[in-house]
DNA sequence: CAGCCGATGTCACTTGGTGCCATCACGTTA
DNA sequence: TAACGTGATGGCACCAAGTGACATCGGCTG
């Protein structure tokens, strides 16, 4: 059948395929893709991948956790972009140096963002997982902004405050062509969070 | 062996006993009290509400629902509250009010909310559920807003913003004796993102 | 060459969740 | 009063997610 895009592997390459996790992730994205995500078995995934089931188990904790891989690179750039902003910024100011750097990573990969956005749109489960992802970074922006000095509940609430921001800007990224777009987007969502709580 | 509190419903309540969805959710509850979310089956759930399995499903559609169990109610009591806020009221007060219903409704189910919240911080599935719930309201509310004129992306930042408030002041509340100091509690978290967000 | 190591396969098992049909007390109607 | 429909429940088979235990085998190291 020569799925994942026809790539082949030459046999000499070792005793295994190499990037396994990779392989995984590829064919799981096709297959919720094509098929979408509930009418998707493990197996199917991994007879794309060329391998079993108890393998992708060992690479995901579950289904859904596929679609998250890197979330935590993403979790340490960000919650460190925050730590490293300038000691004279305000926490919400931090904040969004740390969702900056997000921002910049993001730009060389809105088709696959894009991809992965309407899969986890179209499927409550994964929305639930995008969810606790999110409050997980903001967890560890929160502990950034602790080590800055912000004291609870300050800090959390400012870095929720900053994932709501980065939340409603990525979506609207995603929905417009401009792969750049991202850093202004989530300045213009600031501003207008600004304007909404100014008292 | 008698469960759910020794109480005994007689027979001759008719050919099934009342409040099938209560029960399960008393006998969930203390299930998940006793021996943790993971370690209680469906069908332990059901044996202590004196049902099945399938009984349980009927009324549940996960082994997570029936831990937020008028969820739908809270969402239309918020949701009302926000609509019906005074014409002059700002988005973001529009939403306090709505958070102020919820907050009343909470005064009288404190440790109820207590013993709940604890069940849901010590499973991470469950924190996932919560989160989603929180973010349905936020749609919710977001919706009121636009029928009261405001436009995206106000709409949905003024309504995220309002369930980190929520969610934050929620969380101090149930760690604290005072039945009644939801209101304040909410007051006081959304004063402080008014000083975060300050330009 | 022997033996360890590590990624994978195999298999059995538990549990969440669903579809389908049976059951049976209750109310209604002829 | 007898037949009938109805609605909440039970029973059962079944699928798929996820896990634990053990086997496999090519490559690397001493």
């Amino acid at each position: 059948m020569m799925a994942r895009g026809d790539i082949i592997y030459p046999p000499s390459m070792g005793r295994w395929q190499p990037d396994a996790a990779l392989r995984l992730q590829q064919a799981a994205l096709s297959l919720y893709a094509e098929r979408g995500f509930d009418a998707t078995t493990v197996a199917e995934i991994a007879e794309r991948a060329g391998l079993t089931k108890r393998t992708f188990f060992r690479y995901f904790t579950d289904k859904r956790e596929v679609l998250f891989m890197g979330a935590d690179e993403l979790r340490a750039l960000v919650t460190d972009a925050t730590a490293a902003a300038p000691a004279s910024a305000t926490p919400i100011e931090a904040v969004a140096a740390g969702l900056n750097a997000a921002g910049v990573m993001f730009a060389q990969r809105h088709d696959f963002a894009r991809q992965r956005h309407a899969i986890i749109a179209a499927n409550p489960e994964l929305h639930e997982r995008e969810l606790i992802k999110l409050s997980s970074m903001a967890e560890s922006i929160a502990g950034a902004l602790r080590g800055r000095g912000v004291p609870d509940p300050a800090a959390i609430l400012a870095a929720q405050t900053g994932m709501t921001v980065f939340h409603v800007a990525f979506a609207r990224w995603v929905d417009q062509p401009d792969p750049n777009a991202l850093p202004r987007l989530i300045e213009e969502s600031l501003d207008e969070v600004r304007a909404l709580t100014a008292a």
